[in-house]
DNA sequence: AATATAATTCACTCATCAGTTACTTAATAA
DNA sequence: TTATTAAGTAACTGATGAGTGAATTATATT
């Protein structure tokens, strides 16, 4: 029991033990604290559980980002980011207003469909009454271009007479997302009242047909 | 500094200085822990700051209770029954179906206009994969009632004429609570994204009149 | 009045957690 | 080669949190 260690196989090719990377770990740090604020949330989330997932000393962890509300703040901003990124590829101005506003109400579900991580970051920051995300000073404007090609959209569709002509791209928009959102938001819970597993392939292209048709139906005149 | 304080104010009228109140503190319990587990979710919240402000000791948490996520899973079952009891009351099946549907909306809006303790709720046993409300036995047929109403009123839409035929319940009920549902449950995100605070009544009078008649036109034929 | 039971209090334990102090070592530039 | 900077480690602190042991006291029962 109290003998020493021998070290026979770890002697072999040792280069220097610790290789620095400071974007590595600085990157590191960041994906998987994004995993573990959203499975547990903000306070649920703990700084020794990110260190050790992502294999770096926890002092790392202050030495790059300073406070675990920093870190998480960073979190933040990265998920809005890439939702925003995505979005942007999506191109909603070149097909005709329906081909555009399904293709965003698809693209909108297969989002969260995909994964649920930004799901469940945007819960704990309304948990919290968003006032992590006000500090933000990167988010101010993220959400105008989406909601300038939604109203384009409608334009184009109040104009062809495919939409009818009273309706606001805001609303319009929360409802689109809502529909998705509340599916993969609470599929934990609705499966275990519905007695049948929402993520089930079939029930999610039920939903995803369900999802398309109810907000084209809205919109026609 | 270190004179003895002198009883003055408090020697007058002494009834017997802890009444005991067993259901009282049982619910005052309860109640807080409501609010707690909603502002904080569960892992945030604390069985020292529950005590605190149900004027109780903590023990009785544990006398009543037996443990953090005991009392956490009491909270949801009542919250839980609180919900179905109120669409219970809702008498969906006497007016005609535009009626009915309309009212369910209404209603669904109202309620989490109301008061968003429930989402909150939602939001965090989501988070943790409904592990809790997997272990509750009082859940299981919560959901039968209202989707049977739903699925009433869709019949009965669809042979006036007043619906499509094509409508199935559990969908339709999804996407209504979710138009809603999104619009509380983000309101804090949204609003600082959106630059508009959402909670205004001028805005919530406007998102309830859409959500309203998104859905009606939704199942129009 | 004596007894049993349940409500309530006090003082504690042990673990964990955010954050820090002080150091070591690799990479880089002078 | 050496000095400087930045990456990384180890070991700690002080606070807080869930849960408990053991007593005390109010109330109901006999």
């Amino acid at each position: 029991m109290l003998e020493p260690i021998t070290p026979a196989v770890e002697a072999d090719a040792e280069k220097p033990k610790t290789r620095r990377d400071a974007a590595g770990t600085k990157a590191r740090i960041l994906a998987v604290a994004t995993r573990e604020f959203a499975s547990h949330g903000f306070e649920g989330a703990t700084t020794d559980d990110v260190a050790a997932k992502a294999r770096v000393n926890k002092r790392m962890i202050y030495h790059y980002f300073g406070s675990k509300e920093q870190l998480y703040l960073e979190v933040l901003e990265q998920a809005y980011a890439n939702a925003r990124g995505a979005e942007a590829r999506l191109k909603l101005d070149e097909a005709d207003p329906v081909a555009a506003l399904t293709r965003l109400t698809e693209f909108t579900f297969d989002s969260f469909s995909r994964d649920r991580t930004f799901i469940s970051l945007l819960n704990t920051e309304n948990r919290q009454k968003a006032k992590v995300l006000k500090k933000s000073s990167r988010v101010e404007d993220m959400n105008s271009t989406i909601m300038a090609s939604v109203d384009r959209i409608l334009q184009k569709g109040a104009a062809s007479g495919a939409f009818r002509k009273d309706l606001d791209a805001f609303q319009l928009w929360i409802s689109v997302v809502g529909v998705s959102y509340f599916y993969f938001s609470n599929i934990h819970t609705l499966s275990v009242i519905g007695g049948r597993k929402l993520d089930d392939p079939a029930l999610l292209a039920q939903r995803r047909r369900h999802v398309v048709d109810f907000v084209l139906s809205a919109v026609r005149p």
